[in-house]
RNA sequence: GAGUCUGUAGCUCAGCCGGAUAGAGCAACGGCCUUCUAAGCCGUGGGUCGGGGGUUCGAAUCCCUUCAGGCUCGCCA
């Protein structure tokens, strides 16, 4: 469907050309003053000195023609021309009720899919294997997810990349240290068994079947431990760049130890995305990367677009209008190493392989912005992405507590993200069972669901790029823009709508045997009826504005606003449900209409709250 | 030092490709439950949009300058 902001658009531009003005004044915005009218366009006062006129007059000729217009339509209430030159408009109450039907009958209520099934990489999560989630990656996850999901919605064919940390100094150092602390494990006397028989006896078994000897517990116990080893033990940290180097060049034994590491750590990964409601496409890591390096490397260095210096294999990107010379891109220390940005090189040839993605879109930290800009200039630069392909990087702001500094436990320490989300539901957990009457079995399932909601609302409601304080307290107390507020309405309206159908259903018991399935929700196939009153009114307005939302959103990888308006769209709801009785009401055509609006209202901020990443309980 | 981002009510944040009286929420205060879930609704108070200059009919928004804070600045990821 058109969005209704151009369809009042197209009348206001030809109105404009009708009195011999350029149709580019003709844009219309919501209004900013709501007491005055509903959409306004400004075009008047911008043509004024176009044309020396004075802007009034052109705002009451534009005026009349828009209103000369509307007599062959039934679009506008209401248009006039206000000093110093500004066009208000109201919308009638049947055009804008026809609007709602229109989405109403549509799969996507009114969304267009603008996407034509273009593929995008959105690489988020960034989690390392073997060392559990903590709050850093929570912001990641949660922008990502969303954006993913806007863009399916929307059309494109996104690809969710978790791409794993799982292939730097860190196994090195797990490996030691188990050697360490558990010398009988079979992956530490590969070649005594060797040596003993001249066969590989004791070689490890290709698939992935075999249980690890070790657990996700003990495993993120080993890495702070043998990471603080190696601070203060250089032979252990030789051993562990060692063992690094060894794996990395296919020692079959560590390769085992890897992959069990991989299989026990991955085995919780999604469990604790999937508690976040965060799912991913692809499970790739740097490891998926190493393939492509060595060919990288030898295609940079053959075209001559990277050469040593101190020692390293760097690739300039600086631009001569750069504001400040940009350092080059290395992609091989001085010690022959591959680092970083060597990986995500060899990682966006693999993901031109198999997707030839028309855009890419990473969510990291915002410390990571000299980096993206290096890599994306040297993809570029050296032509394994093709120009015209989009390369975003979302520069996530960082998450602080109450104290503005980067958030942490009460010790000090880091929160890990099971954790934050333990404490999060627990406190919605008591908050539920203060005030309700709900057996503990229910409220349990409801406070995971709704202290998700929590968590994630208060994260995507401020902007990505901007750091923000995450304040477990108020997110938790759930009263005003909060994501509980989004359920409690989406709950108040099941409630009604459960109690309509129970009624409609046992007065048309006898129908329902007749018909079939017409009689449950007989609204259904009614039309929507003009708004009765201002709270009403301002409701369905609100709702008229969701494809332009999600686009928005979506084009300006802004999940805020999508939570700006269900919040809005919510509040509009709570005041037409305050001044407006509906299962009360006598007029059964009226109430039936009123159900019809409210179904809407409730499909589109389920709709919303999907593309968000979370859902409403039944009851709360 | 250079680059970059941020600065809006006591607190947390919208608004920022120029438009009418700068908006919410929390906190404070006052109303509204024999009526569909009061996790709600209605109302009151609270602002030199960090400071200063400029452009414009018109600036929180654009430009310059200044102050304060964050982040980044070649072999970590």
């Amino acid at each position: 469907m058109k969005k209704i902001l151009d369809l009042i658009a197209e009348q206001m531009r030809a109105a404009f050309e009708d009195c011999g003005y350029a149709a580019d004044y003709g844009k219309v915005t919501l209004s900013n003053r709501p007491d005055l009218c509903e959409y306004q366009c400004n075009g008047a006062m911008a043509a004024a000195k176009a044309y020396h006129k004075k802007p009034i007059d052109i705002a009451n000729d534009v005026a009349a023609a828009l209103k000369n217009r509307a007599a062959g339509n039934t679009m506008a209430a209401s248009v006039e021309a206000v000093m110093p030159g500004f066009i208000n408009l109201k919308l009638s109450g049947e055009y804008l009720a026809a609007y709602l039907d229109g989405m109403r009958s549509e799969d996507k209520l009114g969304v267009e899919e603008c996407g034509g099934g273009a593929t995008v990489i959105v690489d988020y999560g960034g989690a390392n294997v073997a060392k559990p989630l903590h709050v850093g990656h929570l912001r990641t996850a949660i922008i990502g997810e969303c954006i993913k999901r806007m863009g399916n919605y929307l059309g494109y064919r996104m690809v969710g990349d978790v791409h794993l940390g799982d292939w730097g100094l860190q196994m090195g150092l797990i490996i030691e240290e188990l050697r360490d602390r558990k010398p009988e494990l079979p992956y530490f006397h590969y070649e005594d068994k060797r040596s003993a028989d001249g066969t590989c006896a004791e070689d490890f078994p290709e698939d992935d079947s075999e249980e690890a000897p070790f657990t996700i517990s003990e495993l993120e116990e080993i890495y702070p431990a043998a990471s603080a080893k190696a601070k203060e033990d250089e032979s252990f940290k030789a051993r562990a760049q060692e063992a690094t180097f060894r794996l990395q060049n296919g020692y079959p034994p560590y390769r085992a130890i890897w992959r069990h590491i991989m299989n026990v750590s991955l085995a919780d990964l999604k469990k604790n995305y999937g508690s976040l409601n965060v799912t991913f496409d692809l499970w790739k890591g740097e490891s998926d990367a190493q393939p492509y390096i060595p060919g990288l490397i030898e295609d940079l260095t053959k075209r001559g677009l990277a050469y040593e210096s101190e020692g390293a294999l760097v690739v300039d990107i600086a631009r001569p209008d750069d504001p400040k010379e940009l350092p080059p891109c290395i992609i091989r220390k001085s010690d022959g190493a591959a680092l970083y940005a060597t990986s995500d090189l060899g990682t966006i040839l693999e993901r031109e392989r198999d997707y030839a993605p028309s855009e890419y879109i990473y969510i990291t930290d915002k410390r990571q912005e000299l980096h993206f800009i290096q890599v994306f200039r040297v993809a570029k630069k050296a032509g394994y992405v093709k120009p015209e392909t989009k390369m975003t990087h979302m520069m996530c702001g960082t998450m602080n507590g109450k104290d503005g500094k980067p958030f942490k436990t009460r010790a000090g320490g880091v929160m890990r993200l099971e954790n934050l989300i333990r404490e999060i539901d627990e406190a919605v957990y008591d908050r539920i069972m203060e005030n309700r009457t709900m057996d503990e079995e229910e409220a349990g399932e409801a406070s995971r669901i709704i202290g998700l909601a929590a968590l994630k609302y208060g994260d995507l409601s401020n902007q990505v790029s901007k750091d923000y304080v995450f304040d477990v307290d108020r997110f938790t107390s759930f009263e005003g823009n909060t994501g509980p507020y989004i359920l409690y309405t989406i709950v108040r309206i099941k409630s009604i709508l459960s109690k309509y159908e129970q009624s409609v259903a046992g007065a048309s018991l006898a129908m329902k045997y007749e018909q079939g399935q017409a009689a449950c929700g007989s609204e259904a196939g009614g039309k929507m009826r003009p708004a009765q009153s201002a709270e009403e009114k301002a409701l369905m307005l609100k709702l008229s504005a969701y494809n332009d939302v999600v686009e928005t959103a979506f084009a300006e990888k802004a999940p805020h606003r999508l939570c700006q308006f269900i919040y809005e769209l919510s509040d509009a709801f709570g005041s037409f449900y305050n001044t407006t009785m509906i299962l009360k009401e006598e007029d059964e055509e009226k109430k039936a209409g009123y159900i019809r609006l409210i179904r809407l209202v409730k499909d589109v901020l389920e709709s919303c709250i999907d593309l968000l990443g979370f859902e409403a309980p039944e009851r709360m």
